[in-house]
DNA sequence: TTCTTAATGTGATTTATATCACACCAAACT
DNA sequence: AGTTTGGTGTGATATAAATCACATTAAGAA
């Protein structure tokens, strides 16, 4: 269903049906399967992912091949690898499905054309870029100001919705904190 | 010198003079002195600031008197607390001077009706927060994957010039570390 | 069902970093 | 010139969290 992307966008600017379809002739639609890489480390990212339905996670791989999430997305929310995705360079996260899932799929190209042709899209995309800064501020000032338990108040606080999905040991990791210590935290 | 301004934005897009002298119309400027304040928490958020000379840092303080450096701004940047910026609400962050400075006050109306009016501009903030972003998103991983020593070497190396300008304690609050281990760390 | 894998809880130990305390020096005021 | 303030270094100690190790349970797969 690509209503929920129209209702996305509608939230920002209003929209005909004219214009909705024009939008949405720019995406294509791919399923994914539980557990299958949407992205893969040191590909070429093709493209930023709406999710329609299901559950994914970006993250990262260290050395010692540790997991670091990067983010969730699952209904009404985007995902990629932005840095690889603006830049056009290979990936270094890794996205793949938590939950089996439906994304629409925008290629740079088309996003960029989208915008050019309709203000009213580079508007949209200028107020979601906006408004992604900031949650990413609040995240590292949860980072920087508090400890263990705390962000994790606060991250359930925040998304109550995620952890009825997300097993904890994947919250963990976004976080920042081992899986053994966020055990202890929650008793 | 608004010419710096200038620069930045055609290294997106291109300007005409006309068009140039629109958008400063949309500026005032202001010069602060070392120490002063040029946000306090509580406030309501009038502007965001580009710095045309000078250093700044933006942090919260949190309940036991900590601070903890949202970013820095130095010549070419922009600065302020952008969620109270674009909510409207009241600053969590301060603001203040390192060294004298100057800078560009733009208040969020002002941001609007450039965005409005002219596509250009809109492209360039749009252009000017996802590389935002993609910097925060940096950092979150820095802070997630990577120890004190880690992340003083990353940031050394991603902003060498800040070293010769900000002072180690600063520096310390940044990354989230104490200043007495970022002291160990050096030696 | 049985087998394997993922998720979780919990103890014992180690480690990175914070905190407290004090000394020293350089810069800025007055 | 003298006095305050800001920046920095370093020892001793405390603490949050990581790591290692193992047990338990739940969930998928054959």
């Amino acid at each position: 269903m690509s209503e929920i992307l129209r209702q996305q966008i509608e939230k920002i600017t209003p929209l005909t049906d004219k214009e909705f379809e024009y939008i949405l002739s720019h995406f294509t639609r791919k399923k994914i399967k539980k557990h299958q890489y949407l992205l893969q480390e040191g590909e070429a990212v093709q493209n930023d992912y709406f999710v329609t339905k299901g559950l994914l996670k970006a993250y990262y791989v260290n050395q010692d091949g540790k997991e670091h999430i990067m983010q969730f997305a699952m209904e009404d929310w985007w995902i990629t690898d932005y840095q690889a995705y603006f830049n056009e360079t290979n990936a270094t996260l890794n996205i793949d499905c938590i939950e089996a899932s439906e994304v629409l799929c925008l290629s740079l190209r088309n996003r960029e054309k989208l915008c050019a042709d309709m203000h009213k899209i580079e508007h949209f995309f200028r107020k979601k870029s906006n408004a992604g800064y900031v949650a990413l501020q609040r995240r590292i000032l949860s980072l920087l100001n508090s400890n263990a338990k705390e962000r994790y108040e606060q991250l359930l606080q925040q998304y109550p919705l995620l952890f009825q999905r997300v097993p904890k040991t994947l919250i963990a990791s976004y976080l920042g904190v081992s899986r053994e210590t966020l055990s202890r935290l929650s008793s």
